[in-house]
DNA sequence: GGCGTCCCCCAATATTATTCGGGTTGCGGC
DNA sequence: GCCGCAACCCGAATAATATTGGGGGACGCC
């Protein structure tokens, strides 16, 4: 290999951008040329001086990882792969979406983490087994809402009353509870209190 | 320094784990003795094995690290510091309460760690600047709600409707609704559905 | 077209929640 | 003791919300 492959690390946690630098100082292949904690900050810097792969935290203190990943995917000819703490399908989703290359937790050993930059850099798609493990406990909710019971359940999620919503949408406060109602069946739960709730289990919101 | 002192090492996050060591290795007074991921295996470790500090993560997959903590605490001659990735306020004020001997937050530096370590074993208390900031922002406005509220509270939490409430607590359901209208006056919100919302962020539940 | 299905809407009615006026208890200070 | 105060409780009237039953429109399909 002629020359190392230029890596930025993005994630508020010192301890782990340490222990990443360590990680890679022990890879001739690769070289870690940056460390930010900001996600604000992270244009600006791949726009100064070559970066051939970032590893992004999903989780920064400023602006959602997801975020940062829009930003700067596509820009140039870079390589961004996920390394995130929580696991939180949907965003994993728009991850990928988005154009990420590899999705690996914290969790993970560091050869998942070695093995996910050397597969994104060769042109694959890399999901971590503790990952794809995670996809795979939430395969699709078959809880599919119509856009009138999706808008009441956001206006709900407000903690907006029925005669509140019902003015919101120009319809009568009965034909809102009538929703609700519809609601309460196809999350399966018995009071009106729990719907935001479920609702969020099931990342419906 | 005749001996070195014995860390165990528990986070669920394995980079966390390795910056740990690494950072470790590089001083002589401390030797890591273990790196564990999971809550429930470090009773049995600390039983097994001498060991001087525990850097305890607070966000584990399987027990609330606080749990931990309790569990371990006072049980022998050992030191307990909190490393934590979220900085969850009252998590911290009980880590304390419970004996933990410092609070750091994964976004310091790495000196604040090791400053965190030989603080907490020369027997003092070690709050990270990142930490106490936080924990200045958060003064605990004075909410105090009586046991009657509290109770409610709890049973609306759970979505229960006030006449299972009444039934509960053996009260008619109007009284039930006079103490919720209290919730809601003391909470400064407008609507029912949006107590428990505000009862979480200020960490009343 | 005719049929089924799904989503949407509403009025009347039943159920639940809130407000209001009034009462009890317990406790610290004068 | 007596006052003020706060927390607690209730019944009856009122307001808000839920349910039921019925109907309309849009779409796909034979």
């Amino acid at each position: 290999m002629v020359s190392k492959h230029n890596i930025l690390i993005v994630d508020d946690h010192r301890i782990t951008q340490s222990g990443l630098r360590f990680l890679f100082g022990s890879l001739d292949r690769y070289m870690v040329v940056g460390a930010l904690d900001r996600g604000a900050t992270v244009n600006a810097f791949v726009q100064s001086q070559p970066v051939d792969l970032v590893i992004l935290d999903l989780n920064l203190p400023d602006v959602r990882g997801i975020n940062v990943l829009a930003e700067i995917v596509g820009s140039r000819d870079m390589t961004v792969i996920i390394l995130t703490g929580e696991t939180h399908v949907n965003e994993i989703h728009s991850a990928l979406k988005l154009g990420a290359r590899a999705i690996v937790s914290k969790s993970d050993s560091l050869d998942h983490i070695v093995a996910a930059c050397d597969a994104a850099l060769a042109g694959e798609i890399y999901v971590s087994p503790h990952i794809g493990e995670a996809l795979g406990k939430f395969q699709q909710p078959p809880v599919a809402l119509s856009s009138r019971q999706m808008a009441i359940l956001h206006y709900l999620a407000q903690g907006e009353t029925n005669k509140e919503i019902a003015y919101r949408l120009a319809i009568a406060p009965p034909t809102v509870s009538f929703h609700i109602a519809e609601l309460r069946r196809k999350l399966d739960v018995s009071h009106n209190r729990k719907i935001v709730e479920r609702a969020n289990e099931l990342n419906l919101l």
